[in-house]
RNA sequence: GGUCCAGUGGUGUAGCGGUUAACAUGCCUCCCUGUCACGGAGGAGAUCGCGGGUUCGAUUCCCGUCUGGACCGCCA
């Protein structure tokens, strides 16, 4: 069509030009002979002026009108410093209507009132908003920044399939049956995984995709069924090397997109670090309230929550303060054994540090030697809160960090606009899993032991740490990868360790360890939750925020209002029928 | 599978055992030549999610159900 400039670039050195623009109706202000417009398309608004002749002739002018204004451009009277274009306005000359709108059911503003349902529902509506739009183009860039990078450096871009084979380990997979093959299914791919690994065995050598992935499993405010995976595979890189690119990338993806410069190498905390320290294997380290391991004070303990888990077989104790706290009441110290018993533990003992003396319900149970062993390990001030948890030391790190991260929600203690980078790597290969009675892979079954653990596959499982690594932004786990087997032997032995029998590995990973047969290459990689990433970089609250058409928590589209039942006819042609 | 929270004009909220169901915003009409969250005057718009129960009386209390949200489980 037939515009000569769009609503975002309009500037003072365009004054006395002629313009034709397109855009909607932002907002209309009416002084009876005198009208305003804010025009509205991607690139920005810009005001257009009718003069008493014109107004006559907007009249009828409604919002999300998309129309059409001839007019010249003449400096305001008055500047708005808030709009890029505000220095300038549109004195219209001719007002065309291109088409009309009804009534929109939301404000179609940054600040609309309406909840993410009623948005959901009219998300075309919804992404009119300047700042989901922003949203979009920063999760664009986000893309092209490190697609730059990795073709910069020799990574192909190769697609994998999305329909295919199912393997029931890990995540539930959403299955689709064959019409050529009644009664088969293949399985939408969870992640490339599998194919990545064969395009190293082809010696393709370094690779990436831009990846869809489904899981058919419940949401999040950070998790949805299908979501993208920035997918990467390397030969021959060493892990520090591989990690070492791959900040590289991130901290190239924090100039282009943020224009911010971030320093690398990013901390490194190994998993046992990470879960001591923050009560977290993803911590959000932009603020302390790290947590103190008390077990030693307590090894002779009277007090019999602490003696149960000094039975469990690394069994630990653990604590956590907060200055100047002890004004918390009943009720908020309640709320946090609350937090730390949905996190798993059986309960939360809290104290107060006051006036030299450790009071709280618990107190009586700690000897002397243990209350001033106590204020001493913990450096203990004045008015500090004391949280302690006593469990298997993983449970009681584990709720201990929920409670950290309560409290930093609660007393404000970050920013979304501060980022901080860490890795965590030396994750256990396996966790044992009670209800199953079996070994469970931590990462999945095709991550390396490190070569100083494999004889402890066979005596001790759980003791074997992996060359797996996570990177984890503000408390987020952005990306997950790890060095890959290489050796058909050691996969074998780790397919047996989680359960698997011959005859079941043969049949769902045969192809797989025959392929690495003919000289596979050591190999690793990672994959990033673009999503999240995208979310955490835009300051969003949820995963939906970045995602233009998301499920709802319940897997649903609300616009589409998908999933639907289907005609018989489709079923018959799959030769499914349904138990209702 | 579980826990918790919410459902009231278009939108977002307030309210409460008896109300003319309140407020903001949006919408409509009129007035207004410098607004940009324009202003002013007036107006329309709600079977208080649904079903049942308690009660003389339920939007309000109870039970069930549906919908939405957060979290736990789950997410190799």
């Amino acid at each position: 069509m037939n515009r000569t400039h769009n609503c975002g670039e309009l500037r003072e050195a365009h004054i006395n030009l002629e313009v034709t623009l397109i855009g909607w109706v932002a907002k209309r202000r009416n002084f009876g002979s005198l009208v305003f417009i804010d025009l509205r398309d991607r690139y920005g608004i810009t005001q257009v002026v009718a003069d008493e002749e014109m107004s006559k002739s907007i009249k009828d002018l409604r919002s999300e009108f998309l129309i059409e204004v001839k007019g010249s451009v003449q400096k305001r009277k008055d500047a708005n410093e808030k709009l890029a274009t505000g220095q300038i306005e549109v004195i219209a000359s001719e007002v065309k209507i291109i088409n009309r709108a009804e009534l929109p059911p939301i404000l179609v503003q940054d600040d609309t009132d309406a909840l993410e349902d009623t948005r959901l529902k009219y998300r075309y509506l919804d992404l009119r908003r300047p700042v989901m739009q922003e949203k979009l183009i920063k999760r664009a860039k986000i893309v092209q920044s490190i697609r730059n990078y990795l073709d910069a450096h020799e990574f192909i871009d190769i697609e994998t399939p999305m329909l295919t084979k199912s393997t029931p380990e890990g995540s539930r997979e959403y299955l689709v049956p064959s019409r050529v093959h009644p009664g088969e299914f293949y399985a939408l791919a969870q992640s490339p995984q599998i194919f990545k690994q064969m395009l190293m065995v082809a010696g393709l050598e370094r690779y990436y995709q831009v990846a869809r992935c489904f899981r058919d499993e419940d949401l999040r405010a950070d998790r949805q069924l299908d979501f993208t995976q920035i997918d990467i595979e390397t030969s021959f890189l060493s892990q520090d090397e591989f990690l070492t690119m791959m900040e590289e990338m991130v901290a190239k993806v924090m100039a282009e997109v943020l224009g911010q410069k971030i320093e690398t190498p990013f901390l490194r905390l190994t998993y046992k670090e990470a879960m001591n320290r923050y009560g977290s294997d993803k911590p959000d380290n932009r603020f302390g309230l790290e947590l103190s391991d008390v077990t030693n004070i307590f090894t002779a303990s009277e007090f019999k929550v602490f003696q149960s888990a000094l039975e469990i077989k690394e069994g630990a104790i653990k604590a956590l303060v907060l200055n100047d706290s002890a004004k918390f009441s009943r009720k908020e110290s309640d709320a946090l054994i609350e937090v730390a018993k949905k996190n798993g533990a059986k309960g939360m003992v809290v104290l107060k540090f006051v006036n030299n003396t450790i009071e709280g319900s618990a107190a009586k149970f700690l000897s002397e030697t243990e209350s001033s062993e106590l204020i001493k390990a913990l450096n203990l001030k004045d008015n500090d809160l004391i949280c302690i948890t006593a469990d298997q030391w993983e449970v009681a790190a584990n709720a201990l960090g929920a409670v950290r991260l309560n409290l930093r929600d609660q007393l404000k203690l970050t920013a979304k606009s501060d980022f901080s980078y860490l890795w965590v790597t030396d994750f256990p290969m396996f966790e044992y899993d009670e209800k199953e009675d079996r070994y469970v892979a931590k990462h999945h079954p095709f991550t390396r032991p490190k070569d100083e653990d494999v004889h402890l596959l066979k005596t001790d499982p759980t003791k074997a740490l992996s060359c797996g690594y996570d990177i984890v932004l503000n408390g987020y786990e952005i990306g997950g990868g790890s060095l890959r087997i290489y050796d058909p032997e050691v996969q074998k032995q780790i397919f047996e360790i989680v359960g698997f029998t011959d005859e079941e590995i043969e049949k769902r990973f045969g192809f797989f360890i025959d392929a690495f047969k003919y000289g596979t290459p050591p190999h690793g990689g990672i994959a990033f939750g673009l999503d999240r990433f995208a979310m955490v970089l835009t300051e969003s609250d949820s995963l939906r925020d970045v995602i233009a058409f998301p499920k709802n928590a319940s897997a649903r589209c609300p616009l589409t209002d998908a999933p639907t039942e289907v005609v018989d006819k489709q079923l018959d042609e799959l030769k499914i029928s349904i138990n209702r």
